[in-house]
DNA sequence: CGCTGCGTTGAGCTTCTTCAACGATCGTGG
DNA sequence: CCACGATCGTTGAAGAAGCTCAACGCAGCG
């Protein structure tokens, strides 16, 4: 059925024969979110997680004065809220759907099962874990040891490469929830942008993006420039 | 023999019979080091990886200006730089001795066969790298939603809780290890030290610390007072 | 047409870092 | 045993980075 063909393109379920993939689709829930649904809040009881069919999901932490931090943007075929599946306790985030956003529920105790008995399963979940303790390895570096121009810097680098070959392309998020993700304000944000382009780096239009000076853009992310 | 003894006192070997745990003991190398000396560095190739059985170890990223963020210490039974083990990769991080210690270190091609026809070790194993990221999400909160005085008071009131039911205990770590830690240097440090001493929230003498005003360190902890 | 959300800009201020100097402690070698 | 240097911690003064608050432009949409 239709829920097979996505799951046999999602990574954690890669290796797994049609047998084994019609016994992981007879565990989920389909379920469809509006632009703006939490679908889970911190501090919830953690029955399950997801995985992103379509659309993209934020996870992020809210400070008590209202900051908020992006922690992961989830899109198509990635897995998120794993932890409280195998660590048993609550969700240590918010969730929000950021776009109309189809996911598939998985219940921790059918999953853990699954992982029980297939090895190949349980390997993969390993390694998506490794992943995303990799990426957040990465984002504590950028938090505490670069400052706001060289975040923003190694982001539109990233970016760009994912982008395929041009020096031009779209931000995949609003800008002042780019400034959460970079652990930074709206403001902050806009004014380096406008920066980096009287230093002739890059030429801002809305969302569109032009890289002028790559070079100099890598100096900035590596800390061996200013602004 | 010895060996196996300290493997059945780690977590992520509980629930394997004495058959199992020879197994694991068998692929083990026991490594000691001396205070300083570095285990890997960021970037290495990852062969393996390690369970500390005594002593202390730091994993850290150094910034291109030479400041250091400590994203974690191990301590006894606990497994460290699991990531390129599953992940395929580099190390993503540095790791130094901070005392003498001995580490037992699982070479990664021998270990992953061990997961494969092992259920409740890479159950186990999945549940050990959960709990890493929740702790690493609660460091990126820590570092970007809080300020230097709420992450030492978090800090503080984390080791009280853990020693024990008085409200005296000393810091486990160097202070400036600490600073490291906290994402800030040995300067500020010691100067929120002083202020929190001034307000009669602690009283510190060298590693030393009393807690005087528990509730005013838990206001500071969640942002609902400034120093 | 006006409302609402997003982005930008300016002024002032807070927090933290930098740089420099100094005191204390500890281990080592003379 | 003392002296010395090294490491660690503390303190002060000055400066940088980023945040807060406030105002305003602009676009999309009911």
């Amino acid at each position: 059925m239709d829920i097979r063909k996505h799951l046999s393109q999602v990574d954690i379920f890669n290796g797994l024969s049609l047998q084994q993939l019609d016994e992981v689709a007879r565990i989920v829930s389909d379920k469809e979110y509006k632009k703006g649904e939490l679908v889970f809040s911190d501090g919830d009881e953690g029955i399950g997680f997801y995985i992103v069919i379509s659309g993209r999901v934020k996870v992020y932490k809210v400070s008590p004065d209202g900051k908020e931090q992006i922690m992961h943007i989830f899109g198509p075929g990635q897995p998120f809220a794993e932890v409280p599946v195998f660590e048993g306790s609550r969700y240590p985030a918010n969730a929000e759907v950021i776009e109309h956003s189809r996911l598939f529920f998985f219940p921790t105790k059918d999953f853990v099962k699954l992982i029980h008995d297939n090895p190949s399963l349980a390997m993969n979940m390993l390694a998506s874990l490794s992943q995303r303790l990799k990426q957040f390895s990465h984002l504590i570096e950028s938090l505490s040891l670069k400052e706001v121009p060289g975040r923003l810097a190694s982001y539109l680098l990233y970016l760009n490469d994912k982008n395929g070959s041009t020096d031009e392309f779209a931000l995949d998020i609003a800008k002042s929830q780019l400034a959460s993700f970079l652990g930074t304000i709206p403001e902050t944000l806009s004014r380096i942008f406008t920066k980096m382009t009287i230093k002739g780096l890059v030429r801002i239009n809305g969302p569109q993006v032009f890289i002028l000076d790559r070079t100099g853009l890598e100096n900035l992310a590596e800390g061996e420039s200013k602004l």
